[in-house]
DNA sequence: CGTGGAGTTGAATACGATCAACACCGGTGG
DNA sequence: CCACCGGTGTTGATCGTATTCAACTCCACG
């Protein structure tokens, strides 16, 4: 909870003293290792902030494949956009790839934050536009890169990531086999002796 | 702009009166087909509606290739995020494959559209969690799916879209090549006789 | 007409996927 | 303490899908 007052005070416009007024929306949990937090096809009225360990949305397709659509490391937002606000069932899983402590964030929350603090609502707003030029530009990588530039854009985006992560998952999210990757891997080691 | 007034009137809770008193931020503009409307690395202070014709926003890669990342056909939005929320430099290009006529929307309108009318800002919120939506789902097509699963994807999500854009288009969208697209289309007609 | 872009088709190629085997490590239980 | 096990990562051989390059047709448009 520290870790999201922290967070919040640094990142939005919310004071102290608006942080008590929402205090009583929002809750603290913790899911071990390997727990699943969200299955395809239910339901969830909160967005998942994550306070320390790491969580994971993926789908499966018709063949029982895994593909990595994001990775929520401390600090960041997850959630269930066909939940939380198209009243749909979830489309995607999320699970706990480590302990993970969380702070539960409900609509209520968001809404009167913008209430008590109207800057809150330009925060907010920043925060979505921020979601969809990085999405933006992850579609752009998927058109556009090849196995080894997907993975070299990986390792810079989350560079601290990438040892806490296992190649499996790593090359789910880059939509190639953890075979492909270890090859890449291979041959960019014998370029630049990483 | 008729168009876009209608479209507020109709899908967001924008009154006659209020719409009247936010028209001075309001702009139309018209493109010739196969105008630039934004290059990359240019900025912009504007989201575009278009009324009319139809928009896309694509890239280049290194090797002169493009690859689109959205097209928008009548009533939809585009626009640079970089450049209206970030203060940065564009990073993709928008031109007109049709003649077009779009209304300029700054993001001033957005901010005074918020404060004239309370409930715009839920519309604008939900606006942009649909979005974030839209390309999680794509993103995760692009991991997943077959070129022909795309393409058949594609022709759903936008059936009266697939006559008026060209295969060379829709390939650089689905992220395969046009001879690939063509026989992906061969082989499906031979399937179903489509 | 004739020119150039769009679309199709074919042949050769390349990149990543698949399948299979194996080394390695960490955890578990005898 | 060691044997066993399952999961991870690596490597090799083969396969398949999409790419590349090239030739050709078909229009639309000058």
């Amino acid at each position: 909870m520290q870790v999201f007052k922290d967070y919040l005070q640094q990142h939005s416009p919310i004071t102290e003293e608006q942080f008590q007024l929402l205090r009583k929306e929002l809750k603290v949990k913790t899911y071990p290792k390997g727990t699943m937090v969200l299955r395809e096809g239910g339901t969830t009225q909160v967005f998942w902030f994550v306070c320390s360990g790491l969580l994971r949305a993926y789908t499966l397709d018709n063949q029982g494949k895994e593909h990595t659509l994001q990775f929520a490391p401390e600090n960041w937002w997850i959630g269930d956009r066909n939940s939380i606000y198209f009243h749909e069932s979830a489309v995607f899983n999320i699970d706990a790839l480590e302990d993970t402590e969380v702070v539960l964030i409900t609509k209520n929350f968001l809404e009167e934050a913008q209430t008590i603090c109207p800057d809150f609502r330009k925060y907010n707003e920043l925060l979505l536009h921020n979601n969809i030029r990085h999405m933006q530009c992850r579609i752009n990588q998927l058109l556009a890169a090849t196995a080894e530039e997907r993975y070299l854009d990986f390792i810079q985006l989350y560079p601290n990531l990438t040892l806490r992560i296992s190649q499996i998952m790593i090359a789910s999210y880059l939509g190639i086999t953890p075979e492909s990757l270890s090859r890449v891997r291979k041959a960019l080691a014998k370029k630049h002796s990483y």
